[in-house]
DNA sequence: ATGCCAAGTTTAACTTGA
């Protein structure tokens, strides 16, 4: 099965572009990020042409997002428990919560498309916002691994954080000043390392960035950062079999600021080819 | 300090974005 996560930056702009190249690249299951719209404007008949499913959370123009898939979709869960909400110039518990979380289950495997708050500045509301929310999400993986440690999960999407300082190529983000590089950020990030998630991507791609400013020849220069990750507990990586970042797609007309990245996954391993079991025979 | 680009809506000037 081959799982991919993409941040569109609106799928109304975009929507041939993505159905061309999940064709393309016979991709089975598809997180979008930033589909910016709401149900009744998604442009479900493309996907449904190319042989696609597609759940969504949109609730206006801003943020929004969605799987796509040529199995069968199952178990749509909007948002995590106790997602935190935001609201501009308010504070406090109760804030309407945003479109930036969708999970499903396809084939057995628990996937979610993730759209982290971007944090906008070291001292607005949006960062505390945006650390909150990881906080909250690291918790729910912990428990849901708890749960069911042979569970095989990935949460893929735009994390908004560039874990290494290898990751970071534009020289925008000044440490001590920007988000996405902040040792508070990094720490929510790792947070989901230390809840039994990997980056199943990085052992097999270790160079390459999967996001691109459209402002200040960024692409061209090569000025981009690495904040899109596919990260997979220990029964999702065992089935890694291969990964990409397709930076062709920053390329050409109308293109997303981010590009695709993707991963190749074996099939379920029966249980009598399970080595972490013990085998009982007779 | 500002615009650099691109998306949305409020279609003209605003917000958001990383």
């Amino acid at each position: 099965m081959r799982v991919a996560t993409w941040n569109v930056n609106s799928i109304r702009t975009r929507v041939g572009r993505v159905v061309d190249w999940l064709v393309r690249e016979d991709v089975d299951v598809l997180a979008m990020q930033e589909i910016k719209c709401k149900p009744e404007q998604f442009p479900y008949g493309p996907f449904e042409d190319a042989g696609y499913e597609v759940v969504l959370h949109g609730l206006n123009q801003w943020n929004g997002v969605a799987i796509a898939s040529r199995l069968p979709i199952e178990d749509v869960q909007i948002g995590f428990p106790d997602m935190p909400g935001f609201l501009k110039g308010h504070e406090g518990p109760d804030l309407p919560k945003e479109a930036r979380a969708i999970g499903a289950t396809v084939d057995g495997v628990r996937l979610w498309s993730l759209y982290v708050p971007n944090g906008r500045a070291l001292d607005d509301p949006h960062y505390h916002y945006k650390l909150d929310w990881l906080a909250t999400l690291a918790q729910d993986t912990r428990r849901w691994l708890a749960e069911n440690p042979h569970l095989p999960l990935a949460l893929m999407g735009d994390w908004n954080v560039a874990p290494l300082d290898s990751d970071v190529g534009d020289p925008s983000l000044i440490p001590g000043v920007s988000t996405h590089i902040s040792p508070p950020e990094r720490t929510a990030f790792a947070a989901f390392e230390a809840a039994g998630l990997t980056d199943v991507v990085r052992p097999l791609v270790p160079e390459g960035y999967t996001y691109w400013d459209y402002k200040q020849l960024r692409f061209p220069r090569n000025e981009g950062l690495r904040i899109d990750f596919i990260m997979g507990s220990e029964a999702f990586a065992d089935r890694v079999a291969g990964a990409s970042i397709h930076r062709n797609e920053r390329k050409g007309d109308a293109p997303s600021d981010h590009v695709p990245v993707l991963v190749d996954l074996t099939d379920a391993p029966s249980d009598d080819e399970d080595e972490d079991r013990p085998m009982i025979f007779g």
